[in-house]
DNA sequence: CCATCATATGCCGATATCGGCATGCGTCAA
DNA sequence: TTGACGCATGCCGATATCGGCATATGATGG
């Protein structure tokens, strides 16, 4: 009776939010200050209501704030919601820091391996 | 006459296989050392076949690696693919760090002004 | 060879996602 | 007031996603 769950909402997780390419492309254009919807739909070759709908997004994980100006509305970044994020893969440096020597040959010993099974 | 596209295919981005809750807990699991599937699922509470799709994501993407170990196939991490969202994150850290005292103010009265409107 | 354990895969249902399009809504200027 | 502009929203179609379940595949040991 219980209702099967698909994909986690996009709207409730900045992981989510940042793994589609276009709203990755609007948050890296923000940093250089705020910008109209319709501005930033051109820059980034997308249509205004398919920026306005990955903004609503962003401004829902709060990676984007908006501000009215008159008869246009300002999007600004607000970075701090990326912060988790930098800190989650953080936890993972050493791993890719430490002597991979071993584990390099052994991606080597993989790859070699999985060619010769296929050939 | 072209087919419209949906969400980007998980399987070909470290951003979008991040993006699911669960793969990050085994990724977190596997930085203690290589698991057998069934331990991994078994710790995280999920099925085996469960744990397994999201290994086979983890393992597209190159996340993680498999090494068969007799009856048993062991999953270890590979972190390297973390270190482009790590620093593609880490472009937005001065954003975060710079004075946001008129930020946080801004973010203030944005809060009080929709609790107001709404009330 | 056969049973068994470990894992992968296939199918299903429910839902989320994304792009395109039309349209609603609010604001400004004349 | 009436356009015109800027933006948001709603609907649609195609597809991807995720969990659950059954089952296929694969290796091991007797």
């Amino acid at each position: 009776m219980m209702a099967p769950m698909a994909r986690a909402a996009t709207t409730s997780d900045v992981f989510n939010a940042i793994a589609e390419p276009q709203r990755r492309e609007i948050l890296l254009l923000l940093r250089a200050g705020e910008r109209p919807v319709t501005e930033l739909a051109q820059e980034l070759g997308m249509t205004q209501p398919g920026a306005s709908k990955h903004l609503r997004v962003l401004r829902e994980v709060g990676l984007v704030r908006d501000r009215k100006a008159g008869k246009q509305r300002l999007y600004g970044l607000d970075a701090r919601g990326l912060r988790p994020v930098h800190e989650w893969t953080g936890g993972f440096e050493r791993f890719w820091n430490e002597s991979f020597d071993r584990l390099d040959a052994y991606v080597q010993d993989i790859k070699q391996a999985r060619q010769e099974g296929r050939n």
